[in-house]
DNA sequence: AAATCCGAAA
DNA sequence: CGTCGTTCGGATTT
């Protein structure tokens, strides 16, 4: 690559095709040749031919295929992969990481990242290198020097920095204090003399250099995001690099507590913190370890290490409780070292120091408030946090979360999520709002170490009845159009099903989830199962979630949008979705990490040497309607891990009758009038109480056909799919970081 | 006093 | 653009 450029036939047809590759096994299926000739990418036309690449004499012991457009590929099966893993997360965006083989890709922000961790740039290209079978294409290399040098580069970035317009302004004219006391050091990178406007001179510049002591000048605190945001790679490419020494900070006292012996993190929980704590020092940032991987014990961990007052932010209230809970449990922190700040805990901790564990809202609420609410957010307001430890940052809003950065002073800054949707414009204000991303795992690799669990996702298509279609087809509004195919009776059917199957075979939690309303109350009330939905009283959900987790007679309960956060449901291991949010790749990876909680001991898991599934994720689409495109966009995000869809044709099985309901003609046709006539009608909702339960057991126990179905072969259709050219890494879908145009402007060069 | 309900807001 | 779900504080019960 690049090699073949210099002939340049430019009108030609893009060649990625590694058929063509020297050396490559014929057998090797990552280069499956036909539907990689057009790659999106070379819009310019420009010749994209590997045959001249020079493969290392001993290439097959080296795992990456190194591209000059920024893209890597690592083979999984490699020795050397846990290695290459380790290192590639660390300086390279994942794009998509299926089963054998992964595709990366460099990018300013991977590489302030890495650079952030400590890897220096002749450490990230030697590393390549050695990795690599070619020998590394030039423009990598060069790209890689172009995206590094600024960073750290502290009289580069003064004066830079001070030339621009945003960020002079927003210098204060009083005199920078400086020493670890200074509360702006954190932030900021490199000391001003005393005068608002002078640049330092010369001397001072080589001395700060010599001297490789990090100075400040102090910024209106106001004004810090816009500060950052102009240094970050697609401004002036001078990012700052946020650390804490809190080892040194003798202002702030310090807090009590440490980790527990039991409290074992795992080799990833253990990787994701020694990113952050690589050098002695904190460093702000963002970790992604998928739901159920434990999160909250790498926050728990940071919080011990660091040692001081620590303000933790959680969605709502349920997770401000699990959060001080997590605290108890894996810290010897005590009870009046930690508090909760939400509308109906007032808790505030005796001491100078503590752990106060709130919500977003609370912090970033400007309406009135109580007057101890008023105190003790003014409490938060004043007292400078050593961690601002952020859950789930990515289903926060933008503006709340400008909002609470700037109302809190913290020295650190973690956020953690699980779904880090790489291409939504909010992401990529994290980078700056908090920080790089320090760790991401791999959901496959957790998958392999059981620390997870084991999901089979499947896509069941569900035929329309002929009278739902023809009311589907003759309608306009989208309302209507969705209601119809929500309630298609072969829909429901199928639901009914798998429900019956999983219960009955299997002694499996079922959790249903269904966005529209109208549906959720139809399908839940039709087979007499619980349902959560927004208007759900407290005590009701609490009732509901616990006869879940401890009876053996509820075992399916049907919730909305509420279940996509907030509830804890650790028991569940089958999802059926029947309807969903348009095309959320989020809301899908939430749902899933319900049930990625592993179950069981991982020996016991893993016996007989055969991994199997032990949780099951369904989407029932509507053939033929909206929802066979949607649900393509949703399970991107998962493909991307890795994940393989099936696709169900033949559910229920044909021979099902009236066992299942709207089995007769009737049924189905006052189910359609019933939803034509929806919207004027309100549901009653209230029916639904302690007797339903055992009307649905007993209903239910009648029912035992022979479902052996599930296993395999009884009727049902399968495929196996992972959405073709996606597997290959060349997404369709989210091309964005490959439109030549879009580049980076040292790619961006190479390309004209 | 604690639990529960309610309307407003973002 | 509307819907749904969330949260707050305050009012009303128990």
């Amino acid at each position: 690559m690049g090699h073949g450029d210099k002939g340049g036939r430019p009108s030609k047809k893009p060649k990625f095709s590694a058929k063509e590759l020297a050396h490559v096994e014929d057998d090797d299926p990552y280069y499956g040749g036909e539907d990689v000739d057009d790659d999106p990418r070379d819009g310019e036309g420009k010749k994209r031919d590997f045959t001249k690449l020079e493969l290392k004499p001993d290439h097959a012991n080296r795992p990456l295929w190194a591209c000059a457009d920024g893209r890597i590929f690592l083979e999984t099966f490699s020795a050397l992969y846990k290695q290459a893993y380790d290192f590639l997360i660390a300086i390279a965006e994942p794009v998509c990481r299926p089963e054998s083989m992964h595709e990366y890709n460099l990018t300013p922000h991977s590489l302030y990242a890495a650079v952030s961790v400590g890897l220096e740039t002749e450490t990230i290209i030697s590393v390549l290198n050695k990795l690599s079978k070619t020998k590394l294409p030039k423009e990598m290399i060069e790209f890689i020097h172009g995206s590094t040098a600024n960073y750290g580069k502290v009289k580069l970035v003064l004066k830079t920095l001070l030339k621009d317009e945003v960020i002079s302004r927003a210098r204060l004219n009083s005199e920078g204090s400086r020493g670890a006391d200074d509360f702006t050091i954190s932030k900021t990178m490199g000391e001003i003399g005393a005068g608002p406007s002078d640049l330092l001179n010369e001397a001072e510049l080589a001395a700060a250099a010599e001297e490789k002591e990090t100075h400040a000048f102090e910024i209106d605190p106001s004004q810090v995001e816009n500060v950052k945001e102009r240094c970050l790679p697609n401004a002036l490419n001078y990012p700052m690099l946020e650390e804490y020494d809190f080892r040194n900070d003798t202002v702030n006292p310090d807090l009590d507590m440490e980790l527990k012996p039991q409290a074992q993190p795992r080799p990833y929980q253990e990787k994701s913190l020694s990113k952050m704590f690589g050098n002695g020092r904190a460093r702000s940032g963002i970790i992604v370890l998928p739901c159920g991987a434990g999160k909250s014990l790498v926050g728990v961990s940071a919080a011990s290490r660091i040692r001081k007052s620590c303000l933790c932010l959680a969605t709502n209230a349920v997770s401000v409780d699990q959060w001080a809970f997590q605290f108890k449990l894996w810290s010897t922190i005590r009870d009046d070292q930690i508090c909760r700040f939400t509308s109906d805990s007032k808790e505030r901790f005796r001491g100078n120091a503590g752990v106060v564990v709130t919500t977003y809202n609370m912090v970033a609420f400007g309406g009135k408030r109580s007057e101890e609410s008023e105190k003790i957010i003014e409490e938060i307001r004043n007292r400078e946090w050593g961690l601002l430890l952020m859950d789930e940052v990515h289903v926060v809003p933008a503006q709340m979360f400008r909002k609470v950065i700037s109302i809190t002073k913290s020295h650190c800054k973690l956020g953690l999520t699980a779904t880090l949707v790489r291409e939504d414009e909010r992401i990529t204000d994290l980078n700056f709002l908090i920080g790089p991303k320090l760790y991401e795992a791999n959901w496959l690799d957790l998958v392999k170490g059981g620390f997870i669990a084991n999901v089979q996702c499947a896509e069941v298509w569900c035929p329309m009845t002929k009278e739902f279609f023809a009311e589907y087809l003759k309608k306009e509004n989208s309302k209507k159009k969705q209601a119809l195919y929500v309630m298609n009776p072969n829909k429901f059917r199928a639901c009914e099903f798998l429900i019956r199957f999983h219960e009955q075979q299997r002694g499996d939690k079922i959790i249903v989830f269904a966005d529209n309303l109208f549906a959720l109350v139809e399908y839940a009330m039709k087979l007499r199962k619980p349902m959560i939905y927004g208007a759900t009283s407290h005590v009701e959900r609490t009732k509901i979630l616990e006869a879940f987790k401890t009876s053996r007679d509820v075992n399916t309960i049907f919730l909305s949008k509420v279940g996509d956060n907030s509830i804890d449901i650790p028991e569940a291991n089958v999802i059926i979705q029947i309807s969903s949010h348009a095309g959320s790749r989020r809301q899908e990876a939430q749902r899933l990490g319900r049930i990625l909680r592993a179950k069981g001991r991982l020996q016991d898991r893993m016996a007989g040497g055969k991994e199997e599934y032990n949780a099951f994720f369904y989407s029932l689409v509507s053939m033929d309607t909206q929802e066979m495109y949607y649900s393509t966009k949703r399970q991107q995000f998962l493909i991307d891990q890795g994940y393989s869809f099936k696709i169900i044709t033949s559910l229920p099985p044909p021979d099902s009758g009236p066992e299942l309901n709207y089995h007769h003609l009737n049924d189905q046709l006052s189910l359609l009038s019933k939803v034509l006539s929806a919207g004027d009608d309100a549901v009653g909702l209230e029916q639904l109480e302690e007797d339903a339960d055992d009307i649905a057991l007993h209903k239910a126990r009648r029912f035992s056909g022979s479902m052996s179905a599930m296993s395999g072969a009884n009727g049902m259709v399968y495929m196996e799919y992972s959405t073709g050219r996606n597997k290959f890494g060349k997404g369709q879908i989210k091309g964005k970081p490959k439109d030549p145009a879009k580049r980076h402007h040292l790619f961006k060069k190479r390309f004209t």
